[in-house]
Parts: structure tokens; sequence; C-alpha cells
DNA sequence: GTACTTTGATACAGTATGTTTCGCAAGTCC
DNA sequence: GGACTTGCGAAACATACTGTATCAAAGTAC
């Protein structure tokens, strides 16, 4: 997966370094990406993207012979923060993690047309990798503060991620995907205050 | 909108009845849920459709121009509760309400379809009410139960119900459309108990 | 039976899809 | 620079889908 220096033979032609290769690859995905924030996934197609693309049609099969090839290609954007590192205080920690949530919600055109290619994961098994990739990395904050808090035992040792990540992130999704409603810090607050009370104040 | 009973003249065509326009509208309808359900809503289209319900393809042209017309037919089952009635307890009513949303989410296999769709209510007004109006529909529950416990003076009359919608539909969505787990009862009391918890001991 | 409507078969032009072919431009190797 | 290799894009192609129009046959109402 490294960089091979100056010394290769053109029979193992595994890594793409040819510039041309490259050049196409990036109009391609910046096509895509117009394509899709103009008139979402749906408009996106071989044919459309060739000519946004400026490039031929049969260039856009040879590299993306499926659709789905050129829909994954505009996602891989996404990523879960590398330099995590806890507060010490569950409360700082979720709502930062809460907060970068509501800010890739906010701030990305993308999510309605995410969540439609999420819908449509059920019929692709590719989507469906895709998809818990992007919520892994979405909620990767959130699951990190907890189990930072496990490690401190401010949490029980059981305490069931997965769910407490439905309970924290599910209304975020909720109010900007269907209700469309604006993802003001006072939600978030909301939903942070009354967790941190409910694990504080056990009886 | 009702019945009009035998006697009716032909010059007022306001309303189908005629049995060839009511086959027609129920083998379209049949045909555009089975199709649907076995490679989701993209698949669908007006030839399909007539292939499918074995009719012809200008029928099909005739009653429903646009391709949405058909996807929106066939979502037009989802109901809000008619007979809904406050137990005058809110964890009660509460639990009806959510108990309800579970089940509509976890049986219908049309779920992950309707969340396709909402993600592309971005570029369709007409979408977008249908959205708005599904989600009330499977909400409608939950808010009746939060406006007879203000009633009661259980919860202020300033209590945010679209946050509080929010805050206990969307883990439901979460777990069910984005994180692909089981919506188990265990889950739904979890909510329910700790949002009872949070409104009965305000400090 | 008569008047009216819906239906489905057929045809049509326009457009999209996916593949193949081939000359040319661009990149690589030495 | 010169020989070799590779990706590119234009064109052509068969196939399929779209949306509309026409029309005879069948169904419906009275």
């Amino acid at each position: 997966m490294s960089h091979r220096g100056p010394v290769h033979r053109r029979s193992t032609p595994l890594e793409e370094e040819d510039p041309r290769v490259v050049r196409t690859r990036q109009a391609v995905r910046e096509a895509v990406r117009s394509l899709v924030q103009r008139a979402g996934f749906e408009a996106v197609s071989h044919q459309k993207v060739a000519a946004e693309a400026g490039i031929g049609r049969a260039t856009v099969y040879r590299h993306w012979p499926k659709r789905t090839d050129l829909l994954l290609d505009a996602i891989a954007e996404i990523e879960a923060p590398r330099d995590w590192q806890t507060s010490g205080d569950l409360a700082t920690d979720l709502a930062r993690g809460l907060e970068r949530l509501q800010r890739t919600l906010s701030s990305s055109p993308l999510v309605p047309e995410l969540v439609a290619l999420i819908g449509r994961a059920e019929w692709d098994a590719e989507l469906r990798e895709t998809k818990a990739a992007l919520l892994a990395a979405g909620t990767a904050g959130l699951r990190q503060a907890l189990e930072a808090a496990i490690e401190r035992r401010e949490l029980p040792a059981d305490h069931d991620l997965d769910t407490t990540i439905a309970r924290l992130a599910g209304p975020l999704f909720y109010r900007r995907v269907l209700a469309h409603a604006p993802l003001d810090d006072a939600f978030v607050t909301t939903i942070i205050t009354a967790y941190i009370h409910e694990v504080s104040h056990q009886d």
C-alpha cells in the first residue's frame, strides 16, 4: 500500500500513478459531487457524469462499471476523528461528540442524499458496508466518550453503548432528516443534560 | 368524499366508480407494492408496473403520469390512529404511542424505502408534503399523549412537544433504519422510563 | 340497444444504456 | 530523444426505456 520509490516495473500495475488516470478520477469525482448537490443521486448516470466532467463516456464506464461505483466514490470523504482524547469528564466528551455530529449533519448538503442511499442499502450489500462505516465514523466520538467513562468507572461496565448512542444521536438524525427542523444548540444541550442527569442520579 | 348512493349522473365524473378503473387502481397498487418489496422504489417504472400488473402501459401513464404518482399511491396506507384517547397516565400513553411506532417500524418492509423517499424529498415538493404527513401520522400518538399531559398540568404548558417527540421517536428510527438493530421492548422501555423519570424528578 | 368510457395493442420518435472498435495523444522507460 | 505502452475519446452499434398518439375492441350505464 505504501509508495514504491522511483524504481518500479510496469509489470505490476497495482498502483494507479498514471497522471492521466489521476486526472480522470479527480474530474469524475468532482462532477459527481456537483451533480448530486444540484439534482440528487438519482440524477447521476454515466452519461451525465461524462458530460459534466468533460470526458468520454467510455472512460467513465472503464473506471466505474456500475452506477453504484460512482456514488460510493463521491462519499469517501467522511472520516472518523483521529485525534480524539478524553477530557476526563463525560458531559464534556459527549458534548464534543454530539456537536461534531451536529455540525456534520447541519453543514453537509449531502445528508439527505446519504439517507436516501442508506435506504437503498437494503438491496445492495456493498452499500450496506458503506452505511455501517459512515455511521461508525459519525458516532465514533460518542462511542469513545462513553468507553472512556466506563474505563473511569463513571458508567457501569455493562452499559449498553449501542442503546445509548441511539438515544443520543437518534434525535439529531430525526430532527435533521425527518422533521427538517433546525439542529440548534439548545436541542443538543437538552439531550446531553438529560442523559448526564440520568446516569448521575441513578436510584 | 362520501358514497353517493345508487342514483348518479355520468355528467359529474368527479368520483371514480367505473369498475374498470377500480380494477386498474387495485392491480397497479398491488404491482407497485410487490415490485418495491422485491427490488426497491428504484425498480418501479411505468413499464415494469404495467408488466407486473398485467395491464397496458398506456393505462398506467393515463392514471399516474409521473413516476412519483406511482410511489405515493403505494404509501397511502399509513394512517394516524383515529380512536386515540388518554389513559390518564403519561407513562402509559407514551408507551402506547411508542409501541405503535415500534410495531410500524418493525413490521413494514417498506420502511427503508420510505426513508429513501424521504431523502429524495429534498428535490421534490410533493414528496415533502407526503413526508410531513407520514411523520405526523406516525407520531400522532406521542403528540396526543403529551398534549393530554399538559392538559392535566402534568407537564408545563410550554413543554416543547417537537423536541420531546424527536427525543422519543428519534432513537427508534435510528435503530431501525441506520443501525439496523432490533427494536426490542427493552429498548423502548428504556427510553420511556428515562423520560418519565426526567419529567417527574425535576430539580 | 345506444351512447359513452376505459382499455390495451401497436406504432412512433427521442433518449439512455452498455459495449466494442480504433486512431491519437499522453506517459513511461532507457 | 526514440521506442514502447497505456489511457483517452469519438463513433458506431444493438438494445432498452420513455412518453405520446391512434384506434379498434371491450366494458359500463341506462
